[in-house]
DNA sequence: TTAAACTTTCAATAATTATTGAAAGTTTAA
DNA sequence: TTAAACTTTCAATAATTATTGAAAGTTTAA
């Protein structure tokens, strides 16, 4: 007996695309962003068949975006015993997943603008208005970006229900 | 008596062009950041002019950009006396600055986004595995988001040393 | 009023970024 | 070994996004 399962699909879709346009908000793209985003909803692993049909990109694409989200170490590969192709899934849990994509992205984007903000700031001072301002405004930027990373480690690295936790005490 | 001041230029324009390729993280195009990065070093406010001379870019890009800035609310018109023409200032202090752009984002970004996880979560469960899967995981991830949100809505709304004081909290 | 001094708009174009798909490379079963 | 089944690479191209600049619009001083 067949039943009709538009809603899911529609929901998936809706899914999918929504999760994909707001790649740019945690720092990877489209492609990457929907590969994650049904991995995530996905019951068993994937082929990169499976993905390629379901997306439909094309295989070159498929490859390079899945290295990337292994590169990010979101994505993993996993073995289907009696099949020769290679199988994805994506880490389940969101609290670990927030951590690991909060976790990168200091790495690779915050840390070395804290790098520049601070050899900026640490120009010799000719004692003209202009230098000072330069000075005392990147130096202010450095430290609430230091801060604003300090934070998010912070947050990111107490295992188990961080979040609830956190919002808890700053409730109080 | 003239003064070399490469330091000063040098310093000035990597800290512009750090800003400007780091707007992806705030969500703002690189124009819009470098305008913003240029105000903020800035020791008086700036005439459209200015701006246009200073990064090398048309008249029409800075209309447009100052305009979305202006809308963010991170940049201001200020009145010259004795000038015609506008001038412009951005928020100064970094702790204001990083309030405003959280509060944009919270409203432009993730609570659309909430709004779509709520929606996506709530289909009908029609008992297979994998409608099961799609309701479950978005729930999480919806809560997730929803949870950092009023987080970040938490920290930024505390006047007066937000993140100092919220370090400290979380650090005992 | 009007004309000069300014700002905005928007179609055309340039620059950037993502995607394709075929060729080359790799792995594994037999 | 080898050939089939797979994955990766990368030059060409498509899609997207940013930028220009001239024309239209607006404001203000006289």
């Amino acid at each position: 007996m067949y039943i009709c399962d538009m809603e899911y699909v529609e929901a998936k879709e809706k899914f999918i695309s929504t999760w994909g346009s707001l790649g740019s908000l945690w720092g990877i793209n489209k492609a990457m962003a929907q590969i994650q985003a049904l991995l995530f909803i996905s019951t068993k692993p994937l082929s990169m068949e499976d993905i390629m049909a379901e997306l439909k990109i094309s295989r070159g694409n498929t490859s390079m975006n899945l290295r990337q989200l292994i590169d990010w170490g979101i994505v993993t590969k996993v073995l289907v015993s009696g099949e020769r192709k290679e199988f994805f899934t994506t880490e389940k849990d969101v609290q670990e997943l927030a951590r690991t994509i909060a976790k990168e992205r200091s790495r690779r984007e915050i840390k070395p603008v804290i790098k520049v903000l601070e050899d900026v700031s640490s120009i010799k001072d000719d004692g003209t208005e202009k230098t000072k301002e330069l000075i005392k405004q990147t130096k202010a930027l450095k430290e609430l970006t230091d801060d604003l990373d300090a934070l998010m480690n912070k947050l990111v690295n107490q295992k188990q229900n961080w979040l609830t936790k956190s919002v808890i005490k700053l409730m109080k």
